[in-house]
DNA sequence: TCGAAACTGAGAATCATTATCAAGATAACA
DNA sequence: TGTTATCTTGATAATGATTCTCAGTTTCGA
């Protein structure tokens, strides 16, 4: 995949602006994760690269790639952080949130839907003083596999 | 407050059908967490209470409280789980949070948005095999005291 | 008033995450 | 091409939130 490419060559960038390297472990953790249909935890991550990293170092990799703006965190069931590619690399989407297992999964709303709330956003900073700078909208229940 | 009371009869309802008790400590926790404008985690509930109830305790009555439907739990920043009274007895909000200091404050939406989302609820249920309960628009930025 | 069931508090145990630190890779450059 | 300054790594200890355990206490109904 040539996006799979471009990508890295955007993080590389990022990177080096950053002033850190682009190294084996980091790239791992974005490959695992570019190829998850959500946010994955450091643990779920461990297993995914079957242990190729080892948790200290799979922590590091991910706080200096959320540091410099690779990922962003989401924080799930039972004081889990998960994280998932930035927008700005993986695209704006939403998130369907499963109450029984924690697991969550990517959506893309319509654009119109999508105007709206970013219209919405913009009133929210106006009216409470406070500077947004993004949204997510969130759907809780149970997913396919926990019926 | 007539309203403080109606929740009081309504929890002390549902956690009778629970099979609990609306104990001294869970009735200081239902009233800290409906003096509060957002959701708490268990340790600012401890301060907030001046240490009145054992931290221990508390975290139980906050799982019982939970299990029991009369609360909501929240995942926030650092691996922190923040609590709120349900929609059934707070009222259905949406929230910003600050992704300094992980604070996170109550809105509501005007009646045309929420209608709007409630929809797009509904769609997504046919669309993925996922079985919506509840959604929450999370906005995201910097609060008035982190500047 | 007695006993079963629910509750409480203190402390130990767990789990995710972060910090530490010595040893290993890298890049720039003399 | 060796040298050095810097960035990384991995193992391990430390931290912080949360859960578990268990003995003692309270509460409700018979």
């Amino acid at each position: 995949m040539t996006a799979g490419n471009t990508i890295d060559r955007e993080i590389e960038a990022r990177l080096g602006e950053a002033g850190v390297r682009y190294t084996r472990a980091r790239r791992a953790v974005v490959g695992a994760l570019s190829r998850a249909d959500g946010p994955r935890s450091a643990s779920e991550l461990h297993q995914d690269m079957e242990q190729d990293v080892p948790l200290s170092s799979l922590y590091r990799s991910l706080s200096v790639l959320d540091e410099a703006g690779v990922l962003e965190p989401h924080n799930s069931l039972k004081g889990l952080t998960r994280y998932e590619l930035a927008e700005w690399l993986a695209g704006h989407h939403h998130h369907l949130v499963c109450l029984i297992c924690g697991t969550v999964e990517d959506i893309e709303l319509s654009a119109d839907m999508e105007a709206r709330l970013e219209h919405l956003v913009e009133t929210v900073t106006d009216e409470f003083s406070f500077a947004a700078s993004g949204h997510t909208l969130e759907v809780h229940g149970r997913c396919a596999r926990c019926v």
